[in-house]
DNA sequence: ACCTGAACACCGTTCAAGT
DNA sequence: ACCTGAACACCGTTCAAGT
């Protein structure tokens, strides 16, 4: 199983590694000595290339945003900005346990340099101050990785368990209609409204309201 | 250190343990050896009252909202829904690493029904649809969670080394600056824009931003 | 310069055994 | 019913020793 001891050890093939056990194994199984054992190598061999765990970590945050790709330019601001956060929830959705991967880490690769190179120059075309652009980027990707946290994470144990998100989600209605009506009058009404929207229909509202409170930034 | 045998071990002694073991050790070093011997018991006796490591986050996840409390009534909904925003920061903020507790798990205590009860209340009163309301509800506890997520987890190696913040952010507007002009001619320019900005102006640009969108549902 | 073997100080969880 | 001791199968990290 040892790979050819011609073919060194990198940074490069350590972070390919750590990424097929991330997806094999989930964010929990990933383990030093899983990482070593997927280039055929021992756990502390990798301590030559990499200063602890922390950094496989920063390593795989940036190999999750390496195929990001710019949206195509419409000349609408809105629609690209829309763009933009649908393409990133996507990229997190892509690979297991992304959002968590990428959470509170910031990443300076290249990639990501471009990304909001890219994306500060067409809010400052459409017309946005420098301070406002700035800002209007930071929300967004604060917006997306919190949602598409909530999204990857089992929404109860009985999900974690093994049940379906239809099942778990049927569940949580019940919950929300068994209660007492007389003390939980609006939770007993909305009950289908809070649990029925799918994922899908949940982001989209969020990233409209957003992109029509930065509209009014215009006025 | 053993606590009186006459006192019985029960999940809220577990719950409260926990708790000040995540605030002496952050949510990395929390186990279910220390919150034993917080509680003067073995390991293995925790597990007659919790199923597992997970169910005990459960009981610290309710514990972190446990005081949360309603904003006062103004009757302007906008001003109420951004209270609620920043009040939930603050009690996310309160306890140490309380954002990665809270994440991606479901709480159906007590507390966060009456809470949310109260938000939709307010909500529908506003004028919002049934549906609206659900998901604006669904929309700040997404956005809150997310940017005090980011908030809570070091931004930068260096930070976690323990340099300040301020000694960071100055070192990553260094960055921006530090970049190629020609390639990177929005970075350049904004470089104080994107890192100058404390915290709380973020969290307020976003939050602002959202309540005018939904503001331009009620139209 | 690069990799290994062995060790250290930890984990979460189980389970027979005690009271 | 409730708690313990001891064990199992893991961790991340260090370090002398090998090549």
């Amino acid at each position: 199983m040892a790979q050819t001891p011609s073919r060194a050890l990198t940074r490069e093939c350590i972070a390919a590694a750590a990424l097929r056990v991330l997806e094999r194994e989930g964010l929990a199984g990933l383990s030093m000595r899983k990482v070593a054992a997927e280039v055929g190598a021992q756990a502390a061999s990798l301590y030559w290339h990499v200063r602890n765990k922390e950094e496989i970590l920063d390593l795989l945050g940036d190999a999750v945003i390496a195929d990001a790709e710019l949206p195509p330019r419409t000349g609408d601001w809105r629609e690209e900005y829309l763009e933009y956060g649908r393409r990133y929830r996507a990229l997190l959705l892509a690979k297991r346990d992304a959002a968590k991967v990428v959470a509170g880490r910031l990443s300076t690769g290249p990639r990501v340099l471009a990304v909001l190179e890219d994306q500060l120059d067409r809010l400052r075309a459409a017309g946005f101050t420098d301070a406002d652009a700035a800002m209007a980027s930071y929300l967004l990707s604060a917006y997306v990785q919190g949602f598409v946290l909530q999204e990857q994470s089992p929404l109860s144990a009985a999900e974690a368990a093994g049940a379906g998100r239809g099942q778990a989600a049927r569940a949580a209605g019940d919950v929300f209609r068994a209660l007492p009506a007389e003390d939980y009058p609006n939770l007993v009404a909305l009950a289908d409204d809070l649990v029925d929207p799918d994922m899908d229909t949940r982001f989209e509202f969020g990233l409209q309201r957003i992109a029509d409170g930065l509209a009014a930034l215009l006025g």
